[in-house]
Formats: structure tokens, C-alpha cells, sequence
DNA sequence: TTGAAAGCGCTAACAT
DNA sequence: ATGTTAGCGCTTTCAA
């Protein structure tokens, strides 16, 4: 009979019997170790196949100290931008044998450090998506998080490879964008408050107002999805701007879509630009401008990053920086104040 | 020195030491057995805390012989309908303390049996969502993946609960509010040709048909994203149907998309329907009539079949069905031979 | 080349 | 109430 292990299952004891060789040597033919003798390697595998004895992943992970598992903690798993993340992450782990483990926040900061930590103890490394946590709090728990790689966010902590977004950069492109079609009265729809990303916007728009003293840029409250786009409506209509620069696509998809209810023309009376380039930006009437950012390949970087230093190959800890790229389409025009005099 | 154990990690060890007590001890205060003197275990807690001490998860997995965390195999991650699933299987999960790892098969159907056999082996369960593998192949694996939960799809093999959604009854309700409004000839924009969910549709279709014969229904090649529904616009003008029913709300995004660049009208000139009532179907131009699928109450729902299995108290094993239920929005309309006599 | 034995970090039965 | 001991399933020295 097979079943001999206390747990019910095929253990590799099973096959040792089977094969009538001791536990030792089926372990040393499951991991292709040469040194066997090869009538009795295929007597092993023979017995194996026959029992379909597949090792326990629990018991190698304990005994190898590895589990070839990463974990990722994102704020918040609705969030296309997260989903693509995880998905470029998935995607390049797997190519070296490497699955995921998701932990979803749910946008509550003070859950974030254990669910990283629980999250990391399962795991061989961790990425850090977006951390809503203080910058202090994540600087005292990133050593215990090793190896760590943080998407959208930084930290004095050593040995911390980020990935970010140059957000500013990109909010300044739109901007220009917008000022160059003569809009002088922009409103910015901002995130989720404490977002880091939605800071860097803002740093950003610091410096274009700087450039250019007479455009006005007003700052409107907001969020990070459809429904905070929706419920903007009347405040970006009483704010008297004519190029409205949403948080992100999805704020923009929800504010075109209830100006479109009130007969608001875009960008006929007001020109509206997203950011994230997500694949529904392209389908929304008018199509949306906005500023691209290469989401998925993000993911893909943050698992090259996190194999180098669960590998030990920290040579090189230097931070990436993307910079997003303008995406101009039908959602921005002319300022109506230049077409009707 | 706190870094005893050989991975260079605190163990129980250390903090027994520390303690000046046994590791079975400092193991009883940590899981909360209440026969330990209670001025040991503060004792014991006090070192605990000031080694940081964790439990080793993986330790941990092997006594107990559960790793608390469940799998799930989808076709591919970056369709919204998986990604609703894993969002409500992992919330779902998480009030229960289980965590999520994901594989993706990235549709390749020969893949997705040892994807799922190898994370079942890591996991206490697993979820397998509309596996494209044959009958025969997933009937053959079903029992070796035991506690399974199946969605969007059904297997002769015994004790795997089925999640799944009526498509063909939901395919048969947007045809029939087509019809209603006048409409003689509709065309089905179909999805991928393996899919068990576009067989369902099809075989509501043939029902309609027969209860319908004075209404054509004609079939269009397609698949499941935007692009299969903006590069179909040339089909669906040549068909000459003024009703279609995508596949998907993805698929009719992008065809409404191609049709407003052709400048023809939604619903004027054509009215369309999708399938699933993503987020965004609310916020397309038009807003879009579909049939809404709970989706992401299905991943809940699957976690808790799923712990029922787990805890084997798997009294009922029925499958659920759920009724898609018409949401009926701006994209449809009369049919314009109605209208235009 | 192979087997015996130790050990990965933890829980739990057993003994005290 | 606590310590000792034996596993959980596997890998890997160390002997032979």
C-alpha cells in the first residue's frame, strides 16, 4: 500500500520502500543528483512515477530555508494600476520558478507593516507596492523585510532597490500640454491623500507654476477612482478651469462621463487629461490624453530587482526612475476663451 | 547574541533561552495554551517581543500540516474578469487569515495541470477558474487536487463544488430587450473558441432562435478583448444587423469605439450589448446595456466553499448558479427600420 | 555509490 | 505546569 506517512499522503518514504533504497538516494534522484548509480536512479524513478510521488514543498522549503515564493502588498487590489503591477511581477517570477503571494491592504496604512511582515516570513522576498505607511515606519521595518523592493515609494533604509514613477514629470508634461492649447486656468483633481504619488504630482505642478506665473492651477480634492471623477463634477465646473488634470485615467473616465450627463463638451468647453495610459484610455469618447507609464513592465523590473538580491547579487542598489510618456489624443483641445473672443 | 539557529533568523530557541524556559513552552505561550504559568508566560512574551520573535511560518506549516494559504489558477491575469475573482477569493480568504498565491497559465491549457498540482502541493486548497484543459484531463487530476472548488466550469469527478454563471440564460435576456425594441436581426460577436462560457452563449442563442424564428441571429468570429471588438467593426456593418451581442463588456467597448470613428450612431444606428457589467460599462459614451455576473462575489463565494472543503464540512457539495441580471443602459435602442418607416 | 543520522523550526504527546 | 522527546518531509553531511 502506499500510503504510509502520517499525513496520508505519498511521502518520499513510500517510494524509498517501494524502490527498496533508503530515503537518502530518492532524494538524490529527485534533485538530479549524478552520483547514483543509474539502474537504481530509474528503479527510484520508476517508483516514483508509479506512486506519482511529487516532494513535499513544505518539507524542501524547510530544509533548503527557501520556498520559492515572493510576496506583494498592494493598498489595494481593485486598482488597475496594482493589478497590471502584479501582473508583469507574476509573469517574470514564474519564468524562474518563482510563484506569488498577494496581500491586499485594502487602503488601511496601519495594516500594511504586519501584512508585509506576515506576507515576508512565508516568502523569500517581498515587494512593497505603494506603501500608504509613514516614511519612519517603513524605514524601521525595511531591514526586517529584506530582501525588499518598493514600487512608488523610497527609503533611507539601505539595501532597498525602488522602482518609481517620475509623476512629476509627467503631470509638468501635461500641463505644458494643456498651457500650450492657451488654457490659462487648469485644476488639478488630486489622490488619495496620502499617497505618495499623488505628492510628487503636486511637487510637480509646484514647478510648473513657477514657470509659468499666469496660468492659474487650482487644487480640487479627490480620490483615485471612477466615482471620485463622477462626484467632482460641479466642483471642476465651479472652479471656472478649462483643462482639468485628473489623478489618474480612471478619475478622468468618471469626470467625462458625468460633464458628458450634464452637456459639457470635451474638450469643446473643458479639456481633460488622465494619467496611467491604462487599455481602456485609448476606447473612452473622446479618447483620453494622458501620460503613459509602463505599468506591467514595472512589475517585470521590481522581480529582476528582488532575483538580484535573494541571489546575493546586490552589486548595484541604484534606484529606477520611469518617466511616463505623453499620450496626446482627443480628450484636450483649444482653450474656448481663444476660439470665442 | 540573539542569532542562534542556523538560518541567521530568531527561533524559538533563542527566545527559550532568553527566557530560561524550553521551546515547548515558549511554543504553548505563542499559540495562546492557557496551562502555562502566567508569570512564565509574560516572561516569555516580555523576550519574545525584545528578540522580535516571529514564528517561523514554515516550521510551522510541517507540524500542523497546513500552510493556511489556498491557490488559485487562472487562464490569464490580466482579463477584469479573473482579476474581480481574485480580488473577492483573496478578501474573502483574509478574513479567514488564508493568503493568495496566484499562478497564472497565461491560456495555455497544457499547462494549467501542473500548475495546479504543483501549487496545491504548496497550498490547503485550490481554486481553478475556468480551466480550458479537457473534461477527461480535468476529471483525471480533480481528485489529486482535492479540497478543489471549480468556477466557470463543471467535472463529473465527485466532492469539487461549481461556481457557475448562467451565460446562456444571460445571453438569451440581452436578446430578448433587442427584440423588444424592435430589433430583427442581431449578430453575436463571440469570444475565444475554447471558452465553456462562449459555449453557454451559444447554446442560449440556439434556444432564443428557436423560441424567435422570424428574428436572424447571425455569428461573428471574435474573442474576448478590446481589439477582437474594434477591429470587428467591418463584420458587424457587413452583417447588416442593427443588434449585437458582444461577447464581453471589453468587446463592446472596443467596437463602439471602431463605430464611433466610422461616425456611426449608438443606439441610432446600431445598438449593442456587452456581458458582465465591468466598472467601466457605466462610464462608456454610451453607457453600456449589459448583463451583470456578481463577479467578484463569485471569489468569495468560491473561499467559502473552498473553507467547507478545508474544514470537511462538506455536507453539500451543490453547485451554484448564478443568474446574470440585465442592465439596461443607453447603448440599445429601437431598431432603427422602427423608427425610419 | 549508498545508508545512517542530523537538522531545518515548529507542535504535541508523553512523562514528570 | 513544565521539560523531554518524537515527529512533520525533506536535504545533506558524514561514514562506510
Amino acid at each position: 500500500m502506499a500510503r504510509k506517512s502520517a499525513t496520508g499522503r505519498i511521502g518520499i518514504a513510500d517510494v524509498a520502500l517501494k524502490a527498496g533504497v533508503s530515503h537518502a538516494t530518492v532524494s538524490r534522484v529527485m534533485n538530479g543528483n549524478f552520483t547514483v548509480d543509474p539502474e537504481i536512479a530509474a528503479r527510484v524513478r520508476e517508483a516514483a512515477v508509479e506512486l506519482k510521488y511529487q516532494p513535499n514543498p513544505v518539507g524542501r522549503s524547510l530544509a533548503l530555508g527557501k520556498t520559492d515564493t515572493i510576496g506583494i502588498v498592494v493598498p489595494d487590489l481593485a486598482n488597475p494600476t496594482f493589478q497590471a503591477i502584479l501582473r508583469g511581477l507574476s509573469r517574470a517570477a514564474a519564468e524562474d520558478g518563482y510563484r506569488v503571494l498577494i496581500a491586499d491592504s485594502f487602503e488601511v496604512p496601519s495594516e500594511e507593516a504586519i501584512l508585509a511582515g506576515e506576507a515576508r516570513r512565508r516568502c523569500d522576498g517581498l515587494v512593497l507596492c505603494a506603501p500608504r505607511m509613514t516614511d519612519a515606519e517603513l524605514e524601521e521595518i525595511a531591514p526586517s523585510l529584506h530582501p525588499l523592493v518598493l514600487i512608488n515609494r523610497t527609503t533611507a533604509a539601505a539595501g532597498v532597490p525602488s522602482l518609481v514613477v517620475d509623476y512629476g514629470q509627467g503631470v509638468q508634461d501635461l500641463a505644458e500640454h494643456l498651457a500650450g492649447l492657451g488654457h490659462t486656468r487648469l485644476a488639478f483633481l488630486a489622490g488619495p491623500a496620502g499617497s505618495a504619488s499623488n505628492r510628487l504630482r503636486l511637487e510637480g505642478l509646484e514647478a510648473f507654476r513657477n514657470r509659468h506665473p499666469q496660468v492659474e492651477v487650482s487644487m480640487l480634492d479627490g480620490g483615485s477612482d471612477f466615482d471620485t471623477g463622477h462626484e467632482a463634477v460641479d466642483a471642476v465646473l465651479d472652479s471656472g478651469a478649462t483643462g482639468i488634470l485628473a489623478f489618474n485615467d480612471l478619475v478622468a473616465m468618471g469626470l467625462m462621463s458625468g460633464l458628458h450627463e450634464r452637456g459639457v463638451s470635451v474638450p469643446g468647453d473643458i479639456s481633460i487629461t488622465g494619467f496611467d495610459d491604462i487599455p481602456f484610455a485609448r476606447y473612452t469618447t473622446p479618447t483620453l490624453t494622458t501620460a503613459a507609464v509602463p505599468i506591467s513592465e514595472l512589475g517585470g523590473q521590481a522581480w529582476h530587482q528582488l532575483r538580484a538580491l535573494i541571489r546575493k547579487e546586490d552589486l548595484e542598489t541604484a534606484d529606477t526612475r520611469y518617466q511616463p510618456r505623453l499620450e496626446i489624443r482627443a480628450s484636450s483641445g483649444p482653450s474656448p476663451a481663444d476660439l470665442a473672443p
